[in-house]
DNA sequence: TTAATGTTTGAGCATATGATCATATGATTA
DNA sequence: TAATCATATGATCATATGCTCAAACATTAA
């Protein structure tokens, strides 16, 4: 029977279930996995990079390839290239003055099948 | 020899590669499902949501608990199960007048092992 | 019915996000 | 060297997001 405590640890409602906020915490992530994952999940969860995503799994494509696909200007495409380097999901090579970019990450294949089997449930 | 047009499926730049926008349309998800997993993905892309849904995996909490958990309002809680609920990513149960929440989506567990993975890598 | 508890909702606000435009950079060609 | 092409960057803006507060709502107990 738990002992009623005022702390961080203890939920100050009158649920009977107290212990369960220690315990999550227990189980929890560390803060820092924990972000690295969320930010893994958010990079992939904007309609025009996941299509991109999707599309570089497939093959390797250069930057005005993209805008063309996604209807957005070249700009915007490096934005979010740049974002997706940084977080080390794609790479690229350059061919002359053209970049092409390729994913960098094997997960995000796994996730992409995982996500569309829930979309088509 | 691709013959240059212009067209949405035609990059406007010189690169010699046009074919890969009209190919990469052709493999592409349609719009409603690339939504449907960009949405799964952004749930799950904030670090307060990603913390709460580790933590509903392993067990139902309550509102007051979850708020104690994350160390935000319950008010802050309940808006961010309103949208996991929209997408039934989370289902509840009510005891009295308390309301427990549970994952209701067996992807997100796999989802999440995968990031993890990411992650430590 | 009235009061108390747990949860939800709506308004408001600060910050984050995603796009564009204008400009800068870097590699190639003349 | 200068000009051109592909890409990157910085400034800016409109919208989205995530939180808090205050108030409403639903369930239970007195």
């Amino acid at each position: 029977m738990p002992v009623q405590q005022s702390g961080n640890d203890i939920c100050d409602c009158r649920c009977i279930h107290q212990s369960r906020v220690a315990t999550a915490k227990e189980d929890a992530l560390s803060d820092e996995e924990n972000q690295n994952m969320a930010q893994l999940f958010k990079a992939m969860g904007d309609a025009n990079r996941l299509k991109l995503l999707w599309a570089l799994e497939r093959e390797e494509m250069c930057v005005c390839d993209i805008a063309a696909f996604l209807g957005i200007t070249e700009s915007a495409v490096s934005h979010q290239l740049r974002m997706l380097r940084q977080l080390k999901l794609v790479s690229n090579r350059r061919e002359g003055p053209v970049l092409y970019y390729r994913l960098n990450d094997q997960h995000m294949g796994q996730l992409m099948k995982i996500a569309q089997e829930h979309s088509r449930e």
